[in-house]
DNA sequence: GCAAGGTC
């Protein structure tokens, strides 16, 4: 049996998806090795597709190196790792060598990223160490849709080695570093006396420990918080129109009490300023992953990691488009028209989006392109209850958010009548501020953060208004909270730390580290996570500081571009963090201690907790993990 | 047993 080319995409659903737009009805789906595949006929000739699940190869130390209390973790940083098939990727290889038998041409249709090229080298390393005659063309595309991807075809390109490249010397540093800085600190707390249970570890990495540092960091901010009292006299006015409230501040408690005493003397006020502008209020920009996330952790209540497992299913049962990208504008390409004509009868939006058809519309446009994905949005139509029954009552709230964003990136400005009213009694100045939905826009289908009415009656100026009631609220200035998730995946985005696809990964890694625990959706640090930060920055800084990232990100473009080659970026980012590693080694017997300490409050009290037959549910979900980790 | 990055 022989095929005119093989095309193997990132993933099944994709292989399936290009069967189907080349193949037509001719599609036949078979397995090759137990691994799904699609054969078909296109121009004239046989073709087979066939999807591996992302990376195939990894990269690890070779064995002698991976005793933990043998090798001193320095010696790593001297250490190649080498490539290894991943656990559960042999039944790729497999496939992947019995079809390169079976055809001289490969086609490499995986993602327009990075990581795609990566894979893409993975997979011609394993072929061809079957078949060295092989030749192998990459299809590079940025949606899965019938037209990109028949464009893609025609116009096939080379391999390129630059890209792939990149990918792999960013596996290699983050293992160098996340291996030997998870050692030390692990196997010097032992050394203290640091008791953890077993299978579990103090880990490092390059995204995790800073996204750590900057929940911890908030900590500190609310600790140096100095409260300030003060006081607010609060006035109810009679106007013509209606009653309004108007108030001022006073640090002051004297002074606020004599502004009372003269406004209740004085019993009448004057309106010396009333301004009612009506301001337009743009609907969002389309939808990128990151947005996704936190706006599901805003509005719908769902954990980053939780909402990103959801649009992945929804993504491969043909719901959605690709949920992992950084785009936030739409290419000329897609049909917006024809998705928005899919929902002219869905729920309580319908009428709208028909309206909006009718008139015509110019979609929002943001400012990031990633030139892989374009922005997610809903690829099929479907009611509450099909998504329900199929998926749950969050596939639902997540599927129809995505339509709803959709919606509003099409939609017209709403209007919303911004008040500002200053009344003056005698020498005091009170202020008032209002609001008024004059025209709802895109708000008729995104209504998540419809803003509530609190008009004003409409005053003018000069006008006399009589004093109703009078009083002083004593109040205290707030520390700021507790980082939520939402604002940590912001900071994430804007230092540059992990992938659209990886941020919740890290977030909740530190959360099964027992470094944080979010509660309310805010991230609270455990002690352990604390002290781990904390003596970390005061030894050697740039080991949790977030801007570290976004360098390295930076000398790895580098090797994408052509300007470095990869050894020369790999070596220098060793001795880069080598050097931070010495001088944690100068203080390690220090910074050991204070984990220790961390270690007992967070490991005791679980402990504690467990005895006393609390068990909770994170909790119970993670130690089964750290078993899993065991050997 | 380490990381971060793909995908499920």
């Amino acid at each position: 049996m022989s095929y005119k080319a093989v095309i193997v995409a990132e993933k099944n659903s994709v292989a399936r998806a290009i069967a189907s737009f080349l193949g037509g009805s001719s599609v036949r789906r078979f397995r090759v090795e137990r691994v799904p595949a699609y054969e078909f006929l296109w121009e004239g000739g046989k073709h087979l597709s066939i999807g591996v699940s992302g990376h195939i190869l990894d990269f690890d130390f070779p064995e002698e190196y991976n005793k933990w209390e043998s090798v001193d973790p320095r010696v790593l940083f001297f250490t190649n790792p080498v490539l290894v098939t991943r656990e559960g990727a042999y039944i790729y290889v497999r496939a992947l060598k019995t079809l390169a038998r079976q055809t001289s041409t490969v086609i490499l249709a995986l993602d327009a990223d990075v990581e795609g090229e990566a894979i893409a080298f993975e997979v011609m390393r394993i072929m061809k160490s079957v078949n060295p005659e092989l030749e192998f063309r990459r299809a590079w595309f940025s949606a899965v849709t019938k037209s990109d991807i028949l464009e893609a075809f025609r116009k096939l390109r080379e391999p390129n080695e630059n890209l792939a490249n990149k990918a792999f010397a960013r596996m290699v540093v983050d293992l160098t570093i996340g291996a030997s800085f998870t050692r030390i600190l692990t196997l010097s707390a032992r050394r203290n006396g640091g008791v953890m249970p077993r299978g579990s570890f103090l880990s490092y990495g390059p995204c995790q420990t800073p996204v750590l540092y900057l929940v911890v960091k908030r900590e500190l901010e609310r600790e140096q918080f100095k409260k300030k009292k003060y006081y607010v006299l609060r006035v109810r006015f009679r106007s013509q129109e209606g009653v309004f409230t108007a108030s001022a501040t006073f640090e002051d408690q004297e002074k606020a009490k004599s502004a009372l005493d003269s406004v209740k003397r004085t019993g009448v006020g004057v309106v010396v300023s009333a301004e009612f502008n009506a301001v337009e209020v743009e609907p969002p920009v389309p939808l990128n992953t990151v947005y996704l996330e936190s706006r599901a952790s805003l509005f719908l209540n769902l954990r980053p990691k939780e909402t990103l497992s959801i649009a992945e299913k929804l993504y491969s049962f043909g719901y959605i488009s690709y949920p992992r990208t950084e785009t936030t504008i739409y290419p000329p390409t897609l049909n917006l028209r024809g998705i928005a004509s899919m929902f002219t009868r869905w729920e309580d939006a319908g009428w709208y989006v028909a309206k909006v058809l009718a008139k015509g519309f110019t979609p929002t446009r943001g400012r990031e392109d990633d030139k892989a994905h374009p922005p997610i949005y809903p690829t099929r139509s479907a009611s509450r209850e099909e998504i329900t029954r199929r998926f749950g009552e969050k596939a639902w709230k997540v599927y129809e958010y995505v339509v709803r964003h959709f919606l509003a990136t099409i939609s017209e400005n709403a209007v919303v009548e911004r008040q500002r009213v200053v009344v003056k009694v005698g020498e005091l100045s009170l202020q008032s501020e209002g609001r008024k939905l004059v025209y709802a826009g895109f708000y008729n289908v995104y209504k998540y953060s419809v803003p509530k009415d609190e008009p004003l009656p409409y005053v003018v100026e000069g006008e006399e208004v009589e004093v109703e009631d009078a009083k002083i609220e004593a109040r205290t200035t707030q520390p700021p909270p507790y980082l939520s998730e939402s604002e940590l995946l912001a900071l994430m985005k804007k230092y540059g730390i992990g992938t659209d696809a990886t941020m919740q990964e890290h977030i909740h890694t530190n959360i099964e580290r027992r470094y944080f625990v979010v509660k309310n959706k805010r991230c609270i640090p455990t002690p352990l996570g604390r002290t781990l930060a904390l003596a970390l920055y005061e030894t050697v800084p740039e080991l949790v500081l977030p801007e570290v990232r976004g360098k390295m990100e930076a000398s790895l473009s580098k090797i994408a571009t052509g300007e470095r080659t990869p050894e020369e970026v790999v070596n220098e980012m060793r001795s880069e963090f080598l050097e931070y590693y010495d001088r944690l080694v100068e203080r390690i017997d220090y910074v050991s201690k204070k984990i220790v300490e961390g270690l007992k409050m967070v490991f005791q009290d679980e402990k504690q907790q467990a005895r006393a037959g609390s068990v909770g549910e994170e909790r119970s979900r993670s130690t089964r993990t750290h078993r899993k980790g065991k050997k």
